[in-house]
DNA sequence: CAGTTAAGTCACCTTGTGGTGACAAATGGA
DNA sequence: TCCATTTGTCACCACAAGGTGACTTAACTG
């Protein structure tokens, strides 16, 4: 039997699989105990890695946080928003556009939880993960704005507003959709909730954009 | 000269007006800190109030919040939504009606930046503040639906979905500009900004509400 | 094979938090 | 006037967090 030490937990110095480890931790905390859960301890921990090592190899909490959400994709791309035919999306007439948009929009961010987490912690604290993240959104937005419609965007200018409105909407109401079950007397965590929300929306574009 | 311990702060042996020293020290942390200032300590000091007071007479720090949330008027009232005559508000036509609704409520929130702290940390954790606030929304929630318009909900029902899309969307944008300046283009903190939305709003209401 | 570098371990410190027991002093009856 | 109650003060504990210095041991390199 070799007294090896290291060999008790799998690791073997090897940097890199040790690094790879840290920084999965950082999700998979993210994700059980939540943004508040984050800390040095926690993640060294499920890690199953010396904290000692997060602050020889990132610096600090900070520098590991910035690390983690440069290389994770948390926002839906634009592609995903288009759907699988971006250029049959592109022909719709614009109020079905609108309401597809709309409708990718919120099963985007409904598949990606660790993303309602962060975007919970933007609101509360802000620290060089949010900064990182909303940097990234505004670029997201300036994007998305374009493909859906700058058309329209020009023409009706008070649809720029309206759109945000209800992108924040769905944000906030997926946000709080983690921890409460009914908002305004609809079950927003349900499948069925949001067919509701969905439907609302889509009827106003069809609205706003008839003839 | 005599050598009062007590008078040196001012405070002479009186329980309810330290009880209100307390009690206001809630606020003026989380006016000052935020919600993740608010802490036995932190509430303690503010008040010039020795900690164990705190214990004394509330029991500690959950039953405290609870107590203060419960004093305060954190949510705009039916009334205040309804504007000064809520007698002509009833008689406008729909769409003003629905425009003028979202704008005070706007305005409502803008005044309470309270609110706006609490309602930042009601996204983050669950605890006996939030939960007491979320029960008060509901109820409120509840309330303004009906006197928005039954009527209208009724025959459109898409409308719901609708609202409660936009009421959520103000409620985080208005959250987010504690913190930040620009979202989706349009800043959040300025008056400008606001009324952009507001317009917005305006406009999709005409735009439903018309033959 | 010897020696340097780097990976991983361990014990420890500091600080801020919630929480409590014991005390000093003012208040208000009897 | 005396004495019990209440108000306020102070010193202290336990604990978890971030953070660091010094050590052991494996791996690479000449």
């Amino acid at each position: 039997m070799k007294p090896s030490t290291a060999s008790a937990t799998g690791t073997e110095r090897n940097r890199e699989q040790t690094t790879a480890r840290i920084l999965n931790a950082v999700g998979e905390v993210l994700a059980s105990e939540g943004f508040g859960g984050i800390g040095i301890n926690a993640i060294a921990k499920q890690a199953g890695v010396d904290k000692v090592l997060i602050y020889r190899y990132f610096g600090g909490l900070p520098e590991l946080l910035k690390v983690w959400g440069s290389s994770g994709q948390f926002w839906p791309s634009v592609q995903e928003l288009l759907g699988d035919n971006p250029k049959a999306f592109l022909a719709l007439p614009a109020a079905e556009r609108y309401a597809q948009f709309m409708e990718h929009f919120v099963d985007g961010l409904r598949a990606r939880p660790l993303t309602l987490e962060v975007l919970a912690a933007e609101v509360a604290q802000r620290n060089e993960l949010t900064v990182i993240l909303e940097a990234e959104r505004e670029a997201w937005g300036e994007q998305a704005s374009r493909l859906l419609g700058a058309k329209e965007f020009i023409a009706r200018p008070e649809l720029r507003g309206l759109t945000l409105l209800l992108i924040a909407g769905v944000q906030y109401l997926l946000v709080r959709s983690r921890t409460i079950r009914i908002f305004g007397g609809i079950d927003i965590q349900s499948d069925d909730g949001w067919a509701t929300l969905k439907a609302s929306v889509r009827k106003m574009a069809l609205d706003l954009f008839r003839k």
